[in-house]
DNA sequence: TTGGGCCTGTCTTTTACGTCA
DNA sequence: ATTGACGTAAAAGACAGGCCC
């Protein structure tokens, strides 16, 4: 007896699991994996895995991103507003109301980046300093660090507050870079407690923490650009009054958590896959025996017809079980072509198996 | 060959959260 | 029930080294 199994997609012959990029916008973001178990074509499978981090994807990187948020930023009040309000209008411009207090004034970009958008180019300008928006953060700003001096002059300039001039891991391991280096008289300008933690000749400046609009801001920058280039990356760090190397490295961490959480996400998917896939092995198994069964059944039954040969037959290679007689061959299996036992032959198969498609031995992909 | 940008791995700090007295 | 100390995990900022163009 041969068994035959066969697990794979009949829609995706040229990959296993039939990962296939989505691209329909009709489809539920969240339908990362859509699997189809058939009886009648054993077990196919149609996946989905959606945009990856990856460049190389014919997703976009925002369309990734928000799919990413939405798992992300669960707890970010802002954030999920923004994921909620494009999760299926992606072509949709979104924006972001970053101030859950306060309205949304126009800025210099639709979404208030420093360099021009396309949709900056029918006017806008200022270079959001000025704006109402602005003046609301200043406002708050103002309001938690008590400083009466403060104005809506200062346009995006961030109160930092506090700053880790001198991050060196432990023991003083770490070095600067000479851009860093460089920087070091704007960090003393960023740094609101830069003096005062010296105070006594100890550096006890905590860690720079960027501020919650900081880090919207820079979100909403990810979104619109996975990398920046030279001139966005001095704009942005110029609205955001932080030092390029902190954009850039700001970016930078970015996208190696954007990535692990994609490996996560696909990990967990593979997981699930390949449960699936042993349920499916079990459920075949499960089957056989019954067969076997009914074999057994047929053969020890005294009023049993002798009707055509009819033989259970398993390919070894796939596990695909198939009965066959005489004048007929019929299978367990959904297969649309046929295969005769000459063309097996001539693909190099061993044996004949009528129900299988020569290719599925050599494409794990194929059915 | 050199330089810049990016990726990867790692360290440290901060924050949130749970536990316990 | 409340509160403060404490431990821990996760998130985030930063850097070094290596790779690639």
């Amino acid at each position: 007896m041969e068994l035959c199994l066969s697990l794979g997609d009949v829609q995706a012959p040229a990959e296993p699991f039939g990962l296939v990029s989505s691209s329909s916008s009709e489809k539920p973001r969240d339908d990362r994996v859509i699997m189809a178990a058939s009886k009648t074509a054993g077990f196919c499978m149609s996946l989905s895995i959606g945009p990856s981090c990856d460049s190389s994807t014919s997703t976009s990187p925002r369309e990734a991103d928000q799919q990413l948020d939405t798992n992300d930023h669960q707890n970010d009040d802002d954030r999920s507003r923004f994921s909620a309000a494009c999760g299926s209008k992606s072509d949709v411009p979104v924006q972001l109301d970053l101030l859950p207090h306060t309205p949304v004034a126009p800025r210099s970009s639709s979404h208030g980046f420093p360099w021009p958008t396309p949709s900056d180019q029918n006017g806008g300008g200022g270079g959001g300093g000025g704006s109402s928006e602005n003046v609301n953060r200043v406002e708050e700003v103002a309001a938690v660090s008590s400083s009466p001096t403060n104005s809506g002059a200062s346009s995006f300039q961030m109160d930092i507050g506090l700053y880790s001039s001198n991050y060196r891991g432990s023991g003083g391991k770490r070095s600067h870079s000479p851009e860093a280096e460089g920087d070091e008289g704007e960090r003393q300008s960023n740094s609101r407690a830069s003096d005062e933690d010296d105070i006594n000749g100890i550096n006890t400046r905590k860690k720079l923490r960027l501020s919650k609009e900081q880090s919207a801001f820079l979100e909403e920058s990810f979104k619109e650009h996975h990398t920046l280039n030279p001139k966005q990356k001095l704009a942005l760090a110029k609205q955001l009054n932080l030092r390029p190397r902190q954009v850039e490295v700001w970016f930078q961490n970015r996208r190696a958590r954007t990535k692990l959480k994609q490996t996560e996400v696909d990990c967990e998917f593979l997981k699930r896959c390949c449960e699936t896939l042993t349920e499916e092995n079990r459920r075949l198994h499960k089957e056989l025996q019954e067969l076997r069964a009914l074999k057994t059944h047929h053969h020890s039954n005294p009023f049993y017809m002798q009707s055509p040969a009819t033989t259970l037959t398993m390919c070894p290679s796939c596990e695909r079980i198939a009965t066959t007689n005489t004048t007929s061959t019929t299978t367990t299996t959904n297969n649309n072509k046929t295969t005769t036992k000459a063309q097996a032959e001539a693909d190099g198969f061993p044996r004949f198996y009528p129900f299988c498609q020569p290719q599925s031995h050599h494409s794990s992909a194929a059915s």
